[in-house]
DNA sequence: CCAAATCTTTATAAAATCTTTACAACTTTA
DNA sequence: TAAAGTTGTAAAGATTTTATAAAGATTTGG
């Protein structure tokens, strides 16, 4: 589950139940609704990350209901409908669809186009924050913190600590370490590591003579918990 | 004309004079590329807000030039292909292109496409005023304050200054600063980055030796805070 | 076209980082 | 437990990277 919500709007059960199915399968969280106010009440007490609106809905005409929805919802909605005239699609798009599907569509290509309109709406919300204990290591900003603190690494420190935190409980070899740091020609300069390993855990352990992150493993390598 | 320019790419040249005639009578500013070469070089030379890309290629495979153009391109991509295959479009999506028209298309269709994308495009870098302590900047404005006073910069100082702002927090590489500012046959030129970082911390920091917004990430690029 | 502004290039100083050395401390094994 | 092998640490030296000023080249605006 990649606790990415959607909310489908469709008035046919089979419709609904098929895309409950596949959503559900490629690990998104679905709601679901039958009628334009009943998709009004949900979007608006729990806003999904993505509404799959159908545009022949009994209750009121589907262009409407997206109005509706654009004033406040801003987050991607893609329109399934049985209509291709032009005049559905462009009316839709110029209302503030972000995609518009004829039905009946491929789900290979529903999908994709999910993740397409996600992917361009995701403005920054998720930066991968790798956890363990008092510390914190944020990949895409490249900020590593001890307690809150941000500790300041040098390059090559970074390049090892997170190699190891990414392959955290695991042994890592010298081997390894050193052709994944250095490069393949330094695999024999087991100093190098001594030494950054060292300056590693002078600033991210709380007793460098007691490593309870950076673990040697005598004749092998490191191990990061 | 509202100066947004759209560049075609398509070896057909019925098909390029069609989209010209259609793009620039609805107040679009068109530029042209007949093969994958020439349109990576147009687009890295003056990168257009939208790109409207044909898989059909002469001299290279349109996904290939598609993932080429998305190691840096971040502006929306609209593909325009014979196939209709669902393989292909959502090879084509996952790729990072923003939407598929199957050609034929209807030329209405296609321009709400491109209006639909240009303002989901629009509204992830539109936050009118950013704060970072005493600076602000209004990127609509393009003014940059320090404690309410106006700074005056040039253009590229200005570019750089809001590629910071704009991912503050983030250490963003030389590679990527140097090729998103001066472009990418400037990814080795480091000492222009070095000359115009020292010439941002003068305006904009209290003391230019000791830079509390523009810090150093030594072998890495800078950060911003 | 000229003058001012801006960008590019060069030179050099300063800072940060990496590499090497020497030796101390710890582990493993017989 | 002693010897041998491995690992840890500090610090000096070497190298790389960065900062800055300023001169030359180019572009821009009047």
């Amino acid at each position: 589950m990649n606790n990415v919500e959607i909310l489908i709007v469709d008035d046919e059960v089979q419709i609904r139940k098929m895309l409950f199915i596949t959503l559900q399968s490629n690990a998104y969280k679905v709601s679901e609704a039958s009628n334009a106010k009943d998709a009004i009440i949900r979007a608006a007490n729990h806003p999904p990350e993505l509404i799959l609106l159908d545009l022949g809905l009994p209750d009121e005409n589907g262009h409407i209901v997206l109005q509706k929805l654009r004033e406040w919802y801003t987050k991607p909605i893609i329109i399934l409908s049985a209509h291709s005239s032009e005049e559905d699609i462009v009316k839709a798009l110029d209302n503030g669809a972000n995609d518009y599907l004829v039905k009946p569509f491929r789900t290979g290509e529903l999908l994709a186009r999910i993740r397409s309109v996600l992917r361009s709406s995701k403005l920054e919300d998720e930066s991968p924050l790798l956890k363990f204990g008092d510390l914190d290591l944020d990949l895409s900003s490249r900020i590593v913190r001890k307690k809150e603190e941000v500790v300041k690494l040098t390059s090559t420190e970074y390049a090892l600590f997170s190699l190891l935190c990414k392959n955290d409980g695991k042994v890592l070899t010298h081997h390894y370490l050193l052709k994944q740091i250095w490069g393949p020609s330094y695999v024999n300069e087991s100093q190098y590591l001594r030494v950054f390993i060292a300056q590693l855990r002078k600033k991210i352990e709380d007793d460098p003579n007691r490593p309870t992150h950076i673990i040697t493993e005598s004749g092998v390598g490191y191990r990061f918990l």
